[in-house]
RNA sequence: GCCGGGAUGGCGAAAUUGGCAGACGCAGCGGACUUAAAAUCCGCAGGUCCGAAAGGACUGUGGGGGUUCGAUUCCCCCUCCCGGCACCA
């Protein structure tokens, strides 16, 4: 009996037979219920003052560049799917939307199609926005967040301001690592194997210029201390910003200059790890870009030219990102330091791989005890005094001469004076303890994290808002004469510094403590500012007084649910954590760390490879939209493997997914009969066999999907799950023909399907649910929830090895006792030929599992 | 070099706590429906060997070893692939 045509929101087509058209058209129906989402801004929107318990999820934002990719829509997918499955579990979801729309490409958009920046980014938000929607994603649209636009910036510049007032932003005049084709500088975090990020083919260079630093280094310890609370964050991240911040216990050791070398009372600062080899250090090794170089070589010019190859050297090395296969060289500066322990006189070198920019860029060089020292030594022919030996548990077996270079912290100091005979880590204590004591060294730690380098010499970012006056200098903007607008029109080159600084209307201003002439910063802000966060702009986005109330952001944050690529492990994470510390210590927010769960997904690739346009492997979601439509898109992409693994993408593969969700829809087509008098009754406590079967099958599926999400994510697994429930209605449908299944359990089993596919297919699941006669959105209707004794088996088959090999196998109540099954087992015809004529050593039984009967 | 992750049919994958390896899907083959095709529905399907068939034997989760009644799963060694870090003193 086909459904009744009547209904004016459900069509369903006839063919030209005027039977009911049973093929689903994903272009018929996503467009009706597309344009009925968009009548509804309310929809997904999170609740304010909810009593509800609270769930934010958030997809890390997209920069605009022009359209979707397909790992977009699987980023996107698994954080709808999850925002539907907690709506429909009562929560109040957050579940918003933005763009990370500062950045760079614009410019170079408006460079080379003559396009401006603005008008650019907001003709790809519009696209990408509509591409959004019309994959059904469900977003609270009206927190949208924009970067650009200074309703946002504006708080980008307010906290800049605050940063300064605590000295945690400061200018300084440093080397920078230059990008030629960005035509800006960038932050250490941004430069890969010695390029650009960006242009992973252009060798960065390095530039001195002042510029405005944050001082995330005040953070270091803690931002290192509280990768611990990251509990749910994946390992790999968490080892990933802990090299990244790097910390390093050691000493810091002054070597006094010998006599008249340098200026009277200059020292050598030294940073080490083993002090308790200082005894060992045969010289003293300098970067050669350490300041006391220069001194060295201001009268010698030799020696300044054989520092300038070692510079040049290292500079190669550096930006072909291989410091670490450098060969070593050095050159000696003939001059002396002299070791504080034990007052020796010991060579100062110059060595290529002492990096200026690590410790103090001098190092004590101990030869003996130190790979890369040894190797020095040995090219150079310097000597290499042993001062630890290895302790065996037999003092008897001591070996006095170790194979060099001798390395580990295993083992006992000698030939070390009143230290000689300590073990390396107590030695490492009483050393620099004395150090202390004597005023020329201390313990201290230090990090690879440098402090955060934000100034762009780009137009397209945030404004930095500060003013230089000749008279007062360097002179914040006030707060109340926020924002610094980014002014229109501005003709974009990648030469000749800060577009900014061309135009006057801007640079030119007046200095707020004097009145005076002042020069306005024509720097912008690194864009990983903006998305330091921006996740809490999303919790009040139109506060025009504030970044955010601390109230509202308080309720929802820390975020419950973050989803993005791995390739922010550090960039961004690590800024992220480091802006909500700041913000906690400034007393607007609670929490010591944004983010409680992190989820990075896997790549999608195609033919092995990554998405490339130059492989001209690139697959449309546009495309994908228009063949098979949106459900299908985003549930190939949950399908195709488990959501943290790379996906190889397979146009075959999406047709299955494709003929899946028509199989949904021809079973519900042909079943629902809402208006059937039996439809909304309770399912009969009592069903025979074959019809139990299909209830136990839904209430199995029920719970695989519901633990899912509760656990490992694996949304493969759930739509294989769901895939096989609709196997066995199919296999059903005789029965369903001969009415064998009584009506309650028809309505009952459809409605639940639905259900478990609203997460994943939301077109099709709102489709169909009007179909079975519900009214109102699906997303406000409970998840299903499953009845263990209705998805328990009655009968289990149980395999029945002989000495581990599959004999048999037996079907019985899954209730019975071990003895049952045994008894059973070796009554099975094959099990007893295996067994026939052996002695039984053994009977293995594991309940409901298997049966192993081991003989000889 | 160090730290992660991975390797399972022709392909994507599954096996959640040590217990039937290959669920689910793709591609393939066979059948039904059709004048025919598409679409749809049903069935078969790791490999090798024996058998006309029913069925049976052996073998099989990158390679080698170990623990165990039993290992894709735990332990040791090795190979390859992907990602990250790397003279960091």
């Amino acid at each position: 009996m086909p459904p009744q045509d009547k209904s004016d929101t459900t069509t369903v087509t006839r063919n030209a037979e005027n039977r009911p058209d049973d093929r689903y058209d994903a272009q018929r129906v996503e467009p009706k219920w597309f344009d009925r989402w968009q009548q509804d801004a309310s929809l997904y929107a999170a609740e304010r003052d909810s009593t509800k318990k609270k769930y934010y999820v958030l997809e890390m934002l997209p920069y605009p560049s022009g359209v979707l990719h397909m790992g977009h829509v699987r980023n996107y997918a698994i954080g709808d799917a999850l925002a539907r499955y907690m709506w429909m579990n009562g929560y109040n979801v957050l579940h918003p939307m933005g763009w990370d729309s500062f950045g760079l490409p614009a410019e170079n958009a408006a460079i080379s199609a003559n396009t401006p920046p603005r008008e650019w980014t907001l003709g790809n938000i519009a696209n990408m926005k509509a591409q959004m929607k019309r994959l059904g994603f469900a977003y609270d649209w009206s927190r949208e967040v924009t970067t650009c636009f200074p309703e946002y910036y504006r708080w980008n510049q307010w906290f800049f301001l605050k940063l300064y007032e605590q000295g945690l932003a400061y200018r300084k005049n440093s080397k920078v690592n230059w990008c030629p084709k960005c035509a800006t500088v960038l932050a250490n975090e941004q430069v890969v194997n010695g390029c650009c990020w960006r242009h992973e083919d252009t060798l960065v260079e390095q530039r001195e210029l002042e510029q405005w630093f944050l001082r995330i280094t005040k953070y270091a310890d803690e931002l290192l201390r509280d990768i611990e609370k990251l509990g749910h964050w994946p390992e790999k991240v968490r080892v990933m910003q802990r090299n990244w911040i790097g910390r390093s216990e050691g000493t810091l050791v002054d070597f006094k200059l010998d006599g008249n070398a340098g200026p009277a009372g200059a020292t050598i600062s030294v940073f080490t790890t083993r002090v308790d080899t200082i005894f060992g250090a045969t010289s003293v090794l300098l970067a050669p870009e350490h300041p006391l170089v220069a001194d060295c070589t201001r009268y010698n010019q030799p020696l300044g030219a054989a520092v300038q190859q070692l510079i040049t050297e290292q500079r190669k090395a550096r930006e072909a990102g291989d410091i670490g296969e450098i060969e070593k060289h050095g050159v000696n500066t003939g001059r002396y330091a002299i070791n504080p322990y034990n007052g020796e006189k010991v060579p100062i070198w110059v060595a290529n791989y002492i990096l200026m920019d690590y410790g103090t860029g001098a190092i004590m060089s101990v030869p003996a005890h130190d790979d890369r020292d040894y190797e020095f030594a040995k090219k150079y022919k310097l000597e290499i005094r042993l001062v630890i030996v290895p302790v065996a548990d037999d003092p008897e077996e001591t070996v006095t001469e170790p194979p060099l270079p001798f390395t580990t912290l295993k083992g006992s100091l000698i030939n070390s004076g009143r230290f000689s005979g300590l073990m390396c880590e107590e030695a490492i204590q009483k050393m620099a303890a004395e150090a202390e004591k004597n005023g020329f060294g201390k313990a201290t730690v230090t990090y690879r994290l440098k402090d955060w380098g934000i100034s762009r010499q780009r137009y397209w970012g945030t404004p930095i808002p500060m003013l230089y006056c000749e008279k007062d200098g360097i002179v914040p903007v006030p707060e109340k004469d926020l924002p610094v607008i980014l002014p229109e029109n501005v003709s974009i080159t990648l030469a000749g510094g800060s577009p900014l600084g061309k135009v006057p209307e801007f640079v030119n201003a007046t200095c707020p403590k004097c009145g005076g002439p002042a020069r306005r910063e024509t720097d912008t802000m690194d864009t990983f500012v903006d998305s330091s966060w921006y996740f809490y702009r999303y919790t009040d986005a139109r506060n025009d007084h504030a970044p955010f109330d601390p109230k509202t952001a308080q309720y929802w944050f820390p975020i419950d649910q973050y989803i993005g690529g791995v390739e922010h492990a550090i960039l961004h994470l690590i800024y992220s954590r480091f802006w909500t510390k700041f913000m906690r210590d400034m007393g607007m927010i609670k929490n010591d760390e944004p983010v409680e769960r992190l989820f990075t997904q896997g790549m999608v690739i195609k033919d092995g490879a990554k998405m490339s346009k130059s492989l001209g492997n690139v697959v449309s979601p546009d495309e994908m939209i228009a063949r098979y439509g949106a459900d299908a898109a985003r549930l190939y992409s949950l399908f195709a493997a488990p959501p943290d693994r790379d996906l190889d993408w397979q146009d075959s593969g999406i047709e299955g997914i494709q003929r899946f969700l028509g199989r949904v829809y021809r079973f519900v087509v042909r079943n629902a009969k809402p208006e059937h008098p039996d439809w909304r009754k309770p399912v009969p406590p009592q069903l025979p066999p074959p019809v139990r079967a299909i209830q136990r099958k839904l209430h199995q599926t029920i719970k695989r999907v519901s633990d899912d999400f509760q656990g490992r994510w694996h949304f493969n697994t759930c739509i294989s799950a769901v895939m096989e429930l609709v196997n066995v209605l199919y296999g059903a449908e005789e029965a369903i023909a001969q009415s064998a299944v009584p009506v309650p359990l028809l309505a009952d089993v459809q409605r639940n399907l639905v259900l478990l596919l609203a997460p994943f297919s939301p077109y099709l699941a709102h489709e169909l649910w009007e179909m079975l006669g519900e009214k109102g959105s699906i997303l406000k209707a409970s998840w299903p929830k499953y009845d263990p004794a209705l998805a328990k088996e009655e009968e289990i088959e149980i395999p029945v090895q002989v000495n581990g090999k599959l004999r048999g196998r037996i079907v019985v109540p899954a209730d019975s006792t071990e003895d049952f099954v045994l008894d059973r087992a070796l009554a099975d015809e094959k099990v007893a030929a295996a067994i026939a004529g052996k002695q039984i050593v053994k009977n293995i039984y594991v309940a409901g599992k298997l049966v192993n009967i081991v003989v000889k």
